[in-house]
DNA sequence: AATTATAGTGAACGAAGGGTCACTTGTCAA
DNA sequence: TTGACAAGTGACCCTTCGTTCACTATAATT
């Protein structure tokens, strides 16, 4: 019961923080988006700080569980079509999974504030993605699938403008369709220059 | 001379705005950073409110006049290379202009809170350089600089991944050479694949 | 020269913020 | 049953914040 309270405030505050960033953030408001009163909340941290900082190590074990090791990479797709969807399906899960989108904006707000949210920042926004799809373009390269290029050059090229439409939902989430019309636009558009036919 | 600090107060805001976002900001500072009392701030904006809507408003005004008219626009470049110096000039430009990397990353910080900040940093990450480079990749098409193609679809493919690298540059200015070299291999990557030799 | 606006000061105020503490309540072990 | 402990409460403290105001100095206007 006392791990479920003190789990139950880094969602909180993963929320709040993501809505009203740190500073604009205060802990009697946290407290009471949990039913709690706020000194109920020095029960489990010791100051607003340690919250940040707790809920920056989740973000960053998460992170690092989710796409720190190669076993865990989507496997090479034996198809373009097979990729395509494999992609979508990514950019869906990350679009739409509250968790996600949330981990997102906090460390868009507060990335130039906190050291370790600026290095998480670069992963989640431009190294992860590129990293993970140059193996997988290296795969497909292999496969024959698509034009032997530099992977990595090629990975940055194709995750970039994903990306960029990825933070435009979570700026806009009205435009969310557009975006993923638009990003399923830009898959056809990268097979017809690199794929194999 | 109460313009003047008026206008010194407005670039002041911008400067601590950037850097601690508007929550984080008090008034103390922002004045004892122009050698003012906090109380002297309020001869001049009525509130800290007042403050960031007249900074927005300027930052929104600035980008119209600079981006707003077809007129302002760069001229279709004349060769390949010509093009990719045209590009690197305005990376430079925009990496290397404390008041653009400060609006910037002022935008990026308040792009949840508000909408007018909210709008302007749509414009400013995607949509105005998207637009812009539209009008320039057609114009090449007709001169046969490069493939024809969607010129929306490779203004866009252009575009987003050297602005993920600028995004780059304002998170981790230690970064700004790599970042650099880096755009100008994309930009052989992408003339190789584009450009009509 | 007298007046009046303007820019700036310094003290003060109320509200809101983070944090502490004595106390209550419920749970579980001895 | 009792004792210990973890979880939660409400009142309180101190600091910081945005804002106001009476006042001064300076420059412009009549």
């Amino acid at each position: 019961m006392a791990k479920d309270t003190k789990e139950r405030i880094l969602m909180a505050a993963l929320d709040v923080f993501s809505k009203k960033g740190y500073e604009g953030t205060n802990i009697r408001e946290l407290a009471a988006s949990l039913g709690l009163v706020k000194s109920g909340i020095y029960k489990h941290y010791e100051s607003k700080g340690a919250i940040w900082n707790a809920l920056l190590d989740r973000m960053i074990a998460y992170y690092e569980e989710r796409f720190g090791s190669a076993e865990h990479l989507p496997p090479v797709p034996d198809s373009l079509e097979d990729f395509v969807s494999m992609t979508m399906r990514m950019v869906n899960l990350t679009i739409h999974d509250e968790q996600i989108v949330k981990t997102r904006k906090v460390l868009t707000l507060e990335q130039y504030r906190d050291e370790r949210a600026r290095d998480l920042a670069t992963k989640h926004f431009l190294t992860g993605l590129t990293e993970m799809f140059t193996r997988i373009f290296s795969g497909m390269m292999d496969q024959g699938l698509i034009r032997r290029d530099d992977p990595a050059m090629l990975a940055f090229a194709y995750t970039t403008p994903i990306s960029a439409l990825i933070h435009l939902c979570d700026r806009e989430p009205e435009k969310t369709e557009d975006a993923i019309r638009k990003i399923e636009a830009f898959n056809r558009h990268f097979i017809a220059a690199y794929g194999v036919k």
